[in-house]
DNA sequence: ATGTCACTTTACAAGTGA
């Protein structure tokens, strides 16, 4: 089974760069995260006539998040239990081939001391408590998306300069190590030891260009997934202003292959 | 830190969130 997971940032604006994705990579599944439209406003029938089934949850203007499938999709859910905001539309699940898929899109938390980034924790913790009690880590479960969370130093282009600040603070990845502890592999250190690749460089400054990149979307499985697990690359190229139609979305695809 | 982007409101710009 071949994952895609990415933040498109608008699927109306990312809507050719989306489809020309599928074409180029034919995933199995495609993880998408900040779709910033409704269920009836997401392009579902364009994606059909790729042949993708589609469990959409949409919210107007923010956040959103889809999952694109040739197979069919079963037992769908919106949401978890204990989310603090559950009016964001920020997870959406369903099983394809026996394997749990868990989409999120994290909190972003803005900056470090401000309310959004303590409702970033607390939404952690909430995922992290619906996780243990809901899942076992001995089935095939695979979470993917935008954790907004860059876990260490290697997912960082200058972790002296960002150390402490949000997407990197100690907090923060203290919530994704106890995802680890608890039986997640993180399917991408499999492949490469680091430091790098990258998943997100900002829009501004020529981020990308000078190579200022984090990696804060992840694809973690349990050990029935993780044994599986034969690739895992960064579409990097899908970044680049010229590789495609319209402008690119801040992230990269993280491309994920199971045996 | 910031050479940006996409959204919304009531709109022909400014504020917000990322």
């Amino acid at each position: 089974m071949k994952l895609i997971t990415w933040n498109v940032n608008s699927v109306k604006s990312r809507l050719a760069r989306t489809k020309e994705l599928l074409l180029r990579h034919r995933p199995d599944v495609l993880a998408l995260q900040e779709l910033k439209v409704s269920d009836e406003v997401f392009p579902s029938s364009e994606f059909q006539e790729l042949g993708y089934r589609t469990a959409v949850h949409g919210q107007s203007g923010r956040n959103g998040v889809a999952l694109l499938s040739r197979r069919s999709m079963t037992d769908v859910a919106e949401g978890f239990a204990g989310d603090p905001v559950p009016d964001q539309a920020r997870v959406v699940a369903a099983t394809v081939d026996g394997i749990r898929v868990v989409n999120l899109y994290v909190v972003n938390g803005r900056a470090v001391g401000t309310s959004d980034y303590e409702l970033k924790l607390r939404w952690l913790d909430a995922l992290g408590a619906w996780i243990r009690a809901e899942h076992d880590p001995r089935d095939p479960l695979l979470i993917v998306g935008d954790f907004n969370v860059a876990p260490d130093d290697r997912d960082v282009h200058d972790p002296v300069l960002w150390r402490g600040s949000n997407l990197c603070s100690e907090a923060e990845r203290e919530r994704i190590g106890s995802l680890l502890d608890w039986g997640l592999v993180d399917l991408l250190r499999l492949q490469s030891a680091g430091p790098g690749p990258f998943t997100w460089w900002d829009y501004r400054a020529g981020a990308f260009h000078r190579g200022w990149g984090l990696r804060i979307d992840l694809a973690l499985g349990t050990p029935a997934v993780a044994e599986r697990c034969t690739e895992v690359l960064v579409d990097r190229d899908e970044r680049k202003p010229t590789s495609g139609e319209g402008k690119p979305s801040d992230h990269a695809p993280l491309v994920v292959n199971l045996r």
